[in-house]
DNA sequence: CTTATACCCGACCAAAATACTAGGGTTTAT
DNA sequence: ATAAACCCTAGTATTTTGGTCGGGTATAAG
């Protein structure tokens, strides 16, 4: 039940283009060399984050990523979503499934459980914002000046 | 962000044991066939089980297995914990890492994400024990005389 | 006391998924 | 022009999954 280093990565870029991007594009390199993502296999994440409409990109010289909503209106939901696929922990409860799999009948006892699990993924993951990333990681700085990521 | 197959025939096999069995022990191939998992693999898997404690075994001619508890005393959580490992979206916050695999420092703004994530599928399956699905599926069966599995 | 049943155990193997790499475009600021 | 930087597809090594196989050992029944 692990998540794949595609939804970490993910997280860890847009939080970096939440922290460190402006108005102006960042180069894929610098977000890549910061969180020590290599750079052809970040730039096929973010291509899905581009088409997923979470990030704007900037062609040519000069050129690069931006957030393409305020860091509040992102949820890690979103990314990880976007990145995973849906995250249910069976086949038949994920996103537009409806009782895949499931040939015997049309329920099962099991379904429930797989079910309660999905949602409290859902709600949890899909309350929290870049946002409040930023605002935590504000408050441990302040705590000590150390440069946490 | 699956559950592999270890974790769903657990399941499906305790349930089968909660369900089918009593006093005399039930045979791995009876469980196997109604269950559709295939013996070799159910016996490691129910190997396991028995290591954890959850089932006892009996050797020989007429053997088989029996749950170690009352269905209401074992969680869903046991289960698949025992099978999975942690359901920790990341190593290092599951059980016994202490901050694993963080190298450059001792914490990071990512770390409180994944451990909500695991906290609330922790209390959803802990929640959840085999006597629970036992009336659930009395409950299906009542409504309609199908049987369910 | 033999035999069949059924648990016990470790090694092995094929398929699928993951985590990349490689290389060749295209766009655009300077 | 040219170099920076996005765009896209295909291939590939490694790891994980989902098993199989073959040989044990314990024990109830006849």
């Amino acid at each position: 039940m692990r998540l794949s280093t595609r939804g970490r990565y993910g997280i860890k870029a847009m939080f970096d283009l939440a922290l460190h991007g402006g108005d102006t594009p960042l180069p894929l390199k610098a977000i890549a060399e910061r969180q020590e993502i290599s750079e052809a296999y970040l730039e096929q994440l973010i291509a899905s984050l581009r088409k997923a409409g979470l990030v704007k990109s900037v062609r040519g010289a000069q050129g690069g990523y931006l957030l393409a909503c305020p860091p509040s209106e992102i949820t890690v939901g979103s990314i990880i979503r976007t990145l995973e696929g849906s995250l249910a922990p069976v086949e038949c409860v994920a996103e537009g499934e409806e009782f895949a799999g499931c040939e015997k009948s049309n329920f099962c006892v099991t379904r429930g459980i797989w079910e309660k699990i999905k949602d409290s993924i859902d709600s949890v993951i899909d309350s929290i914002t870049l946002q409040d990333m930023l605002d935590d990681y504000e408050k441990l700085n302040m705590q000590d000046n150390m440069y946490y990521i």
